[in-house]
DNA sequence: ATACCGTTCATGCTTTCGGGTGATTTTTGC
DNA sequence: GCAAAAATCACCCGAAAGCATGAACGGTAT
């Protein structure tokens, strides 16, 4: 609108202003009294510093503020907590059966040989021989040297 | 020096020289012609140009440029791979010793009992009180569940 | 039909682990 | 200096793990 453009334009209008009041003000002063002339240096001193004053605070209104960017970076810690991938490359050149691996996971986590024979509905003895072979193939001697073994190369998580 | 504090206000000494030369031209051209009354405001409508026009000079010279500083946080994702933390909260809260932590982390790696007492030259039965102290500790019922127990909690790597 | 693999199960035996009990020495903190 | 904690050690014993040997069954490929 007319309205929001005239805002645009605000610091030059009232530059205009004061120049047509100090013209009006001088005019004024002229008809009114004999101006003597060795005063005029005076009046040109006088408009000569208010508009200087005026051009100041112009150019300070006017300014660009300079923006500079600063750049901080935070640092983000990941945890792949839960991106575990089973390296399944290694999975199948060591030769590990689906059932080895299932009994291999929960050595790890932890349960005795019964326990993990009670969890998957067989006998001791089928855990055994399964740990067995789990270290045969991991080229171990106990289940905690498989563990480790185990997460080393990415094999359960 | 005075030569050095004259620098400081170059600018300034610039505005008054200009003001006096001009000064002195209109006061020239008054003298060889007769001005026009009128023509008055011509005059004074100039100088107000001229040294509005300097007045900005000087602002932007003498002010010192306004800086706004925007702060851009940019996300920097590190994985920490190798930068283990031990939980010393947790170590703490559980009571365990640097002995028993040491002996933690050797069961964890594979080693038999036997062989960490050949590590940290000390008898099997050390090794065996240090298990049972840690089984304790860790409220747990065989190595393989402290080893668990011990990872999920951050007290080993 | 045969060979191979995976899964399951058994038995006997050895080794390692883990709990209990007790003691001594060294180190640490007040 | 003293009390408490940590570290070390011993012995006994049962539990669990691990090894060796053997066998049976089902599924798959040749």
């Amino acid at each position: 609108m007319a309205f929001r453009q005239l805002g645009k334009y605000k610091h030059t209008i009232g530059y205009g202003i004061s120049l047509a009041i100090l013209l009006f003000i001088l005019k004024w002063l002229q008809f009114r009294f004999v101006i003597i002339d060795h005063a005029l240096e005076i009046y040109i001193g006088a408009i000569a510093v208010i508009f200087t004053a005026l051009g100041i605070w112009l150019a300070l209104k006017l300014a660009r503020p300079k923006i500079e960017t600063v750049v901080v970076e935070k640092e983000v810690y990941i945890t792949p907590a839960n991106d575990f991938a089973t390296n399944d490359e290694e999975l199948a050149r060591l030769g590990l059966s689906k059932r080895e691996l299932e009994v291999l996971q929960l050595i790890a986590e932890g349960l005795s040989n019964q326990e993990i024979a009670a969890r998957l509905y067989v006998s001791l003895n089928t855990i055994k021989t399964h740990s067995s072979r789990i270290f045969e193939k991991l080229d171990v001697k106990r289940r905690t040297q498989a563990i480790e073994k185990a997460k080393r190369l990415n094999l359960i998580p």
